[in-house]
RNA sequence: GUGGGUGUGGCCUAGCGGUUAGGGCGUCAGGUUGUGGCCCUGAAGAUCGGGGGUUCGAAUCCCCUCACCCACCCCA
């Protein structure tokens, strides 16, 4: 799990403050669940016997002997509250979105931590087709403010969880003869989930893959409408997408509609963000059925792969300007002018009495600000401070001028720039 | 869960059986009386991830362990 340290925030804070203005943008709203749920919620809607949750979820006991979780997704947490709190009967879709940490008891490698964070965001109430293209569009678009651009979109439609069964059985008879030549993982999956065959990293070549049968030609008549209206919101809306059948889901809730965005030169962990259509879910936690779309998006890989085509530059954020007190009454002639130009939404640090001319100088230098403040007991006496510019293109010039501490407010924030 | 790699002051790193464990960055102080960025001087800061062992002697070799990283697996 990882520290958050100064130089990383600013990066934290715009992906964020842009993740949350675009969802605003399309009219979602947010919703913020508890970091530790009942552990049910996750539990039942991942399958008891699944990997996800015998080895991935950090489950607990509290004093009272309910077993808990820490949260490992979000889609689950929103629909429990979706139930709870009645939203069924509000206009439907509900549009919801969230955004906060995850844990998943994995192995941690490139763009994987025990501690995630999400942004997701959820249609809760439509089957609609267009529904799940504006998700599409709403993710893409939150990329784009980014600055990542080049990603692909893929997409598929796995219909739904008795589709799945009967493609599964149609898998089996193909696989079958090749059994002897597929990975052990492979093997292993012909038994446990055997769609995840499709998407092998060692089989990938295997003739066997390459030749299998497509789970898009083996669509209900209703399912393959609704992946076509996808398709066809998504030109409209200037969307280009790949389709790819080997994208798949292990659980039965998910139906239809599912997609995935990988940067450029995708490999290993990749993948930005995906979405998809889980329209057995809330039925799943006991709540009546009611179909839903929505995607999530790490915000860890959306950070790196910022920083890996120089996006943002890790660096502090600078005062405005930086005081610098020399005896006594310039202590609190700087506090003084300190406050002013707070007041006035010019952020300051005060310096520390005591430090030596030249030591303050280098420290106010070297903090970025774009001022120095001198207060010595001379100006203190005046009323006044010594306002010295640091940086060479000040539209002001680079002469230090004395100027009254009631009007320093005036000065400073006339000037663009500050 | 499986396999591989790496661990030396805050950060980067030299050293790979005998060194007071060296350097760079950063931090702090100073380079004369109230003026920065460069430069110069000095200081603080390391039980060499931890524990055992081999050896006259271990950061350097061996074993165990922990942490982190990478890949697989998994991916709600």
């Amino acid at each position: 799990m990882h520290d958050t340290l100064p130089e990383e925030a600013g990066l934290w804070r715009h992906i964020r403050d842009t993740a949350e203005r675009v969802a605003r943008l399309y009219d979602y709203r947010q919703i913020t669940t508890p970091i530790v749920e009942d552990a049910s919620v996750f539990l039942h809607t991942a399958g008891d016997e699944s990997d996800i949750v015998r080895k991935e979820v950090y489950l607990f006991e509290d004093r009272g002997g309910d077993a808990l979780a820490l949260r490992p997704e979000g889609t689950a947490a929103v629909c429990r509250a979706y139930i709870e709190h009645g939203m069924a009967s509000r206009p439907q879709p509900v549009r919801l979105f969230y955004f906060g940490p995850f844990f998943r008891y994995d192995r941690p490698q490139a763009g994987r931590y025990r501690q995630l964070w999400q942004f997701g965001v959820e249609a809760i109430g439509t089957d609609s087709p267009a529904a799940d293209a504006e998700l599409i569009d709403l993710q893409l678009a939150l990329y784009r403010e980014l600055g990542l651009t080049g990603l692909t979109l893929r997409i598929n439609s796995i219909g739904t969880a008795e589709t799945r069964r009967a493609f599964g059985k149609v898998l089996e008879q193909h696989f079958l003869p090749y059994l002897k030549t597929l990975s052990v993982d492979s093997r292993r999956r012909f038994d446990t989930n055997i769609l995840r065959i499709l998407d092998s990293k060692e089989d990938a070549q295997h003739e066997a893959v390459l030749t299998a049968p497509s789970i898009l030609d083996h669509l209900s008549a209703e399912d393959r409408a609704h992946f076509e209206a996808v398709q066809r919101h998504l030109s409209d809306l200037g969307i280009a997408y790949e389709i790819d059948p080997r994208i798949v889901r292990g659980l039965d809730y998910y139906a239809r509609t599912v997609w995935e965005v990988e940067p450029p030169g995708a490999g290993g962990q990749s993948t930005i963000g995906a979405g998809g259509r889980y329209d057995g879910l809330i039925e799943v936690l006991g709540g009546p059925p009611t179909p839903a779309v929505g995607f999530a998006t790490g915000i860890e890989r959306i950070a790196l792969n910022m920083r890996e085509r120089g996006l943002w530059a890790a660096g502090d954020s600078t005062p405005d300007v930086i005081t610098i007190p020399l005896g006594e009454q310039g202590a609190s002639a700087a506090a003084r002018a300190a406050a002013v130009l707070r007041n006035a939404g010019v952020s300051v640090r005060n310096g520390l009495p005591g430090r030596s001319m030249r030591a303050a100088l280098r420290a106010a230098d070297a903090s970025g600000a774009r001022y120095a403040l001198i207060a010595g007991d001379a100006e203190a006496a005046a009323g006044t401070v010594v306002l010295k510019p640091l940086r060479g293109d000040d539209p002001a010039g680079t002469e230090q001028r004395t100027v009254e501490i009631e009007s320093l407010a005036a000065v400073l924030t006339d000037r663009p720039g500050t």
